[in-house]
DNA sequence: GCCGTTTTCGGCCCGACTGTTTTCAGTCG
């Protein structure tokens, strides 16, 4: 299901952690530095070790092509076995309570056994933990917090790995089973930033061989349940997938229930019943009869509606919009122009400023920002101010090369730090644009951002909340109070598009629409992360957002002049 | 375990923050 760099790249990082746990040094931060190279390499390893060009990627050296290969040949690697019942603690879910670094974990194994999330919870209801040295109050209930987080999260995955198991499973079906057509319906069709589950649904003849086929694929580790014209199995990840069958006579129908949102439809039914109709799965009730519809959009039309994107169907209002005619007319990916946060080497990006440029030029872009961490991001390589403006002059060289037609404008993601920025503000006045953001979880998130906005020269304030989708909620910001000064500071609020952010949330996006300019930036580390700008995509529609107010979808000139550049 | 050499060993991203301290260790990015 997942690309067999990333399953690599999960076992090395597996490996890292169990040698932390043993208190092993450098092992550790070798193999996540080779995880995270894998992961970042486009080409798949397999290819790779066909080349026989495994030990080209950084960090990868004798030890780990070694374990790749292993890996590519058996499904796992010995070294890892051989680990696991050495230190027989679930550290992937474990390492999941903030708070708890290599560290405590180690010593509460030690000190208490503890090896699973539940005798962890156990340990510190029953006052263990609080016992130990140097373990308080404050870890002892942040932990308690945590592991209800943890359980939360679990039943929890992010789109972009959805997106991936449900094609997986469409292909699948396209072979195996007796089907006309295969949509992916649910939340992930909806473009939610994390769901539960995945939801298919298969036109067909011949439904019980076709829920044959769905339950007896490879990647069905379990059968959930089964029903004449429904099936949801479990896949390896533990994800429940439900595929729905239905005839073609039928699809609108089907396909409306099984994108929901709950909301939506209950919206919609209202609606039908006002002109004396009821809405159900197999279509529309009306004068005693059931009309049932092919399409979606005819569905809508007979309801007198226009059809509704499904990144709108959650009951905001937009069955009342469509019906007065005055749904948004959203932003789509073509319309998008540039690229307005991403790394390089210059910090902890994995290419150079002219593989990020070529990228770019070949995605069509107009123009592309580099924005490499601020100086005070220790971890990310961060560049000095001299490496900046060194920085500076090779994104001159570049401009000038003829086979680049994409405009590169020099920038930085400076760190708001508690007095301010980490980037001294002549230096900020020169650039081109500058993206500031916060790193830290801190209760006066707010404040600081509020000063760096109104004392500097900060033109997007990049990925607002700091969330990590899943694994941590963000800061709680007084959003109402930043919107304000974002607008009267020319400030564009940013829809970070990597799969694990999503921030500004499309909810709190939809809320401010109208007061506010926003960016959609992937922050890419690397040329192939640019493509995730499709997810950005999908939450500013979420969020009911035109071309007009995204100003990446804008020419450079525009949008210089709208964040008053 | 990787890497780069004044080439086969000795170094190895570093600053902010938090909770627990009584002067700092552990976590996070
Ligand atoms: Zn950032």
């Amino acid at each position: 299901m997942l690309s067999v760099n990333e399953t690599v790249a999960r076992m090395l990082e597996e490996l890292a952690d169990l040698e932390d746990l043993r208190g092993t040094r450098y092992k550790p931060s070798a193999y996540r530095r080779a995880a995270r190279n894998i992961r970042h390499t486009e080409e798949p390893v397999t290819n790779l070790r066909e080349e026989g060009t495994l030990a080209n990627i950084e960090g990868v050296g004798d030890a780990i092509r070694a374990k790749i290969i292993e890996a590519l040949d058996t499904g796992t690697m010995s070294t890892l076995e051989t680990l696991r019942e050495e230190v027989p603690v679930d550290i992937t879910t474990l390492k999941k309570v903030r708070g708890l670094g290599t560290k405590s974990l180690a010593r509460l194994w030690s000190e208490l056994g503890i090896t699973t999330l539940d005798e962890l919870e156990a340990a510190a209801r029953q006052g263990k933990i609080g016992q130990l040295d140097g373990f308080g109050p404050k870890t002892v209930t942040g932990i308690l917090e945590q592991v209800e987080h943890v359980r939360e999260a679990m039943n929890r995955w992010l789109l972009s790995d959805l997106e991936t198991a449900a094609e997986t499973l469409q292909q699948r079906l396209t072979q195996a089973a007796p089907i006309r057509s295969i949509t992916t319906a649910g939340s992930i069709r909806r473009r939610c930033p994390t769901a539960a589950r995945i939801h298919l649904v298969a036109v067909t003849k011949k439904p019980e061989a076709t829920l044959d086929a769905f339950t007896n694929l490879a990647e069905a580790h379990n059968i959930l349940d089964r029903s004449p014209s429904q099936a949801t199995v479990e896949l390896v990840t533990g994800t429940p997938a439900t595929l729905t069958t239905t005839w073609e006579t039928h699809h609108g129908g089907a396909l409306l229930d099984a994108t929901g949102a709950p909301a939506h439809l209950e919206d919609l039914q209202a609606h039908a019943q006002q002109a004396g109709g009821s809405l159900t799965p197999q279509g529309l009730e009306q004068d005693g009869q059931t009309h049932a519809f092919t399409t979606e959009t005819s569905l809508y039309e007979a309801l007198d509606l226009p059809p509704i994107p499904p990144e709108l169907r959650e009951g905001n209002g937009e069955v009342q919009a469509a019906a007065e005619g005055t749904l948004p007319d959203l932003v789509t990916l073509s319309d998008i122009r540039g690229d307005l946060q991403m790394h390089t080497t210059y910090s902890d990006g994995v290419t150079d400023i002219q593989a990020m440029a070529r990228k770019a030029n070949t995605l069509g872009y107009d123009y592309i920002l580099i924005t490499d961490h601020g100086p005070s991001l220790g971890i990310a390589n961060a560049p000095s101010e001299d490496e900046l403006y060194q920085q500076r002059d090779e994104i001159q060289e570049i401009n000038e090369e003829a086979n680049i037609d994409t405009t590169v404008l020099w920038g930085v993601e400076a760190n708001i730090v508690p007095d301010g920025l980490d980037v001294p503000e002549d230096m900020l006045d020169e650039m081109d644009l500058v993206v500031a953001s916060m790193h830290d979880m801190v209760d006066d998130a707010s404040d600081r951002i509020e000063h760096a906005l109104e004392a500097y020269p900060v033109d997007i304030l990049g990925h607002p909340t700091n969330r990590k989708l899943n694994r941590r909620k963000g800061n709680r910001l007084d959003l109402d109070r930043i919107v304000s000064i974002a607008e009267r500071e020319k400030v564009a609020l940013e829809i970070n598009a990597q799969p694990k952010r999503l921030d500004l949330d499309w909810r709190d996006a939809f809320e401010h629409r109208d007061r506010v300019s926003f960016v959609i930036s992937t922050d890419a580390h690397s040329p192939g992360e640019m493509e995730v700008m499709r997810f950005g995509v999908d939450q500013a529609r979420k969020a009911w957002l035109p071309k007009g107010s995204i100003l990446n979808a804008h020419p450079l000139e525009e949008l210089v002049t709208r964040l008053g550049a």
